[in-house]
DNA sequence: AATTATGACAACCGCTTTTTC
DNA sequence: TGAAAAAGCGGTTGTCATAAT
């Protein structure tokens, strides 16, 4: 039987399913078979693949262990900030198209995206008490936590770049915003130079975005300063001031709302 | 020190779409 | 051209490590 260039053993679908299938995580040799066999035959054919290289798995077990773990260019690790920022804009557009989502991050998978959603942004919607696809959410997505985002990923390039060189007006715009007054709409970043972070590789196959050309991430669309700093009248601000804790800052990606400010925003979100 | 709760991530399930024959 | 198989996708569950009690 020769299945994709392969020849192996003709055993029947029937016959594999007859034969007790693994579940569960992998195991080293396990994870050691697929790669070789990978390595040697190349990918696709996902059933006779698993039979063909005598795991006891099925096809599709041994295709997501391979694209979201052994493959090679897969990404491991903390999600960046310019990740986090990226995930939250395109899933603003798009919703739970994790696959789609998963094309613009290089190395991430739609698996570890969907994780990241559910265990980081999730949770703060519960802790807002409203739900994820609630406006409210969404405009503190928004409003706040793309902004703060942003604050830190220039303030991540500027130390990076302070090092080697004097700041830059753009530096001394950012650091005259967040201390120029007390409003939130002052408080957040002009963010007028996002460019640099959304320079990933193209994906040419999808029609709608291109980062290269910019065509897609309109930056001055999606973050220009009117759009960050002027939430419409009534649907959030309520008021509210943001003064300077809101930006005091963590160093982890958690840390981006303290208690104060969820205590805040339940406020403002059950007034 | 033992138990319970929680978070993070890996893996599975069921359905839909695409490909193959 | 239609049926079957394979691949892809999103939702859900399971497992393990760690924190909290």
């Amino acid at each position: 039987m020769e299945v994709g260039g392969r020849v192996c053993d003709p055993k029947t679908e029937e016959e594999t399913t007859m034969m007790d299938l693994r579940r569960g995580p992998w195991t080293v040799e396990e994870d050691l078979t697929l790669v070789n066999y990978i390595d040697k035959h190349g990918e696709g054919r996902w059933n006779s693949l698993a039979r063909c290289a005598g795991l006891k798995r099925t096809g599709k077990s041994c295709r997501l262990r391979w694209l979201n773990y052994l493959r090679p260019d897969v990404r491991r690790g903390n999600i960046t900030l310019e990740e986090q920022l990226l995930i939250l804009e395109l899933h603003s557009r798009w919703g739970n198209q994790w696959s789609k989502i998963a094309q613009h991050l290089p190395g991430r998978t739609d698996n570890e995206i969907k994780n990241y959603w559910r265990t980081r942004v999730q949770k703060h919607a519960k802790q807002l008490k409203c739900d994820v696809n609630s406006k409210q959410f969404k405009d503190t997505m928004r409003y706040l936590w793309m902004p703060r985002l942003v604050e830190r990923i220039q303030a991540a390039a500027n130390t990076s770049t302070a090092q080697m060189s004097p700041p830059t007006a753009a530096a001394d715009n950012l650091s005259a915003a967040a201390s120029s007054s007390d409003s939130f709409a002052a408080q957040v970043s002009p963010a007028s130079d996002l460019t640099d972070y959304y320079n990933y590789p193209v994906n040419n196959n999808n029609n709608d975005i291109n980062y290269q050309n910019q065509d897609y991430y309109q930056v001055n669309q999606v973050f220009n300063p009117d759009s960050l700093t002027s939430p419409p009248s009534g649907s959030f601000n309520h008021g509210l001031e943001f003064n300077s804790q809101w930006f005091d800052g963590g160093d982890t990606t958690d840390n981006l709302w303290n208690s104060e400010d969820i205590w805040c925003l339940q406020q403002q979100f059950n007034m």
